[in-house]
DNA sequence: ATAGTGACCAATATATTGTTTGGTCACTAG
DNA sequence: CTAGTGACCAAACAATATATTGGTCACTAT
């Protein structure tokens, strides 16, 4: 379930594999790029690999979390531009359904891992879940305490049932099956969650 | 995409087809089931069977639809139980799901055919999806007239809202993939949209 | 120790073959 | 004309044989 660890963290060849891995990933897909591949790629043995990385499963995981995590800080960035809670849950949404589509069409090889990973739930899946939803906690936290959501109902629920209500345009294994509903849908859901949080 | 009709719509023969169907796809699956049993189960040649059905698809697409229609008619008649708008849309979104996860723990090869139906929008399952809009467009409207719920926001919007946050607990597609959230995630979704109708 | 590998194996994938199936049509029986 | 079918075919499928691939380990060189 989680990406185990193998040899050292911080190693110079570690950092050839994933690049290898991300290139070739991108271009001929998790499935078709072999082990060897990446070895050849990065001019050391299948073995040495091995060395650094528990399985392939493993270095796709690593691929496809530093990815979301790119996704995450953008969206991270745009959203601490600043305003209202309102607008920057706006923003953080509209962000993060704009560069999964972005993902879709522009590394759509890399977009598949995602959603496999989220399919198998990854720990790459579920560390983007979680960065999420700490995201969405602190927006509706900042609104509460500035008096623009409501206070009654449990903080925790209240970001649950929203990022369940999110899931559609922001889980990739969701995402690709409503790109036709975009971006309408995607701003009528926004407009329910915040007329939902409204004092 | 939608099923092409075939031969006379009512037919002592059309539904002796329809009920081997029911029954062998329900054993066997959609996949193991082959015309050829279906024609033996009724003592006919496998030719006549598509003097009423067009294709095997369309078959399947018949008896998804009288399951689905099914589950429609028992949620139409507990919402028509009365009550507020508000205790008819949980107990609309209630039944809903409940009924959903019954299909799939009890017939789950039907509901095997019912999420494909999703998947591929065959009619079957837009008929479906059409019947509960209509369901929930009337609920809506009349919290509107009654006063419970707020009347700013397009009727139609607000509608399509709501159907989005409901789908992952409604459509057999995404409802299999959350079965571990429930009860609680479907409960909560039902408070954030109503709290998102609150005038 | 550390850095690195060729040879090896079970398991998975791919290619090949043979079989079944969805679907049609010309036809017969009454 | 209506009710019904056997024989047939391309396409999908299942079974089999074959080739790759993920992953390990004992080993060499430094």
């Amino acid at each position: 379930m989680d990406a185990p660890t193998r040899g050292p963290a911080e190693h110079a060849v570690r950092d050839q594999i994933v690049e290898a891995a991300n290139e070739c990933f991108a271009r001929y897909g998790y499935g078709k790029t072999t082990v060897a591949d990446l070895a050849r790629e990065i001019g050391f043995s299948k073995a040495y690999i091995y060395r650094f990385f528990e399985s392939k499963q493993a270095i796709g995981e690593a691929i496809c979390s530093s990815r979301l995590e790119r996704i995450v800080a953008e969206t991270r960035a745009i959203v601490d531009e600043g305003g209202s809670a309102t607008e920057r849950f706006r923003r953080m949404f509209k962000s993060l359904t704009t560069l999964g589509v972005e993902l879709f069409f522009q590394d759509r090889k890399i977009y598949d891992i995602a959603a496999y990973s989220a399919a198998e739930q990854w720990g790459s899946a579920i560390a983007y879940k979680e960065a999420l939803k700490a995201m969405l906690l602190e927006i509706v936290k900042s609104g509460r305490e500035s008096g623009e959501f409501e206070r009654k109902t449990p903080l925790d629920e209240t970001c649950r049932a929203i990022f369940y209500a999110m899931a559609p345009f922001v889980d990739p294994l969701h995402l690709e099956r409503n790109l036709d509903l975009l971006p309408d849908a995607q701003t009528e859901v926004t407009g329910l969650i915040l007329r939902s949080l409204a004092p």
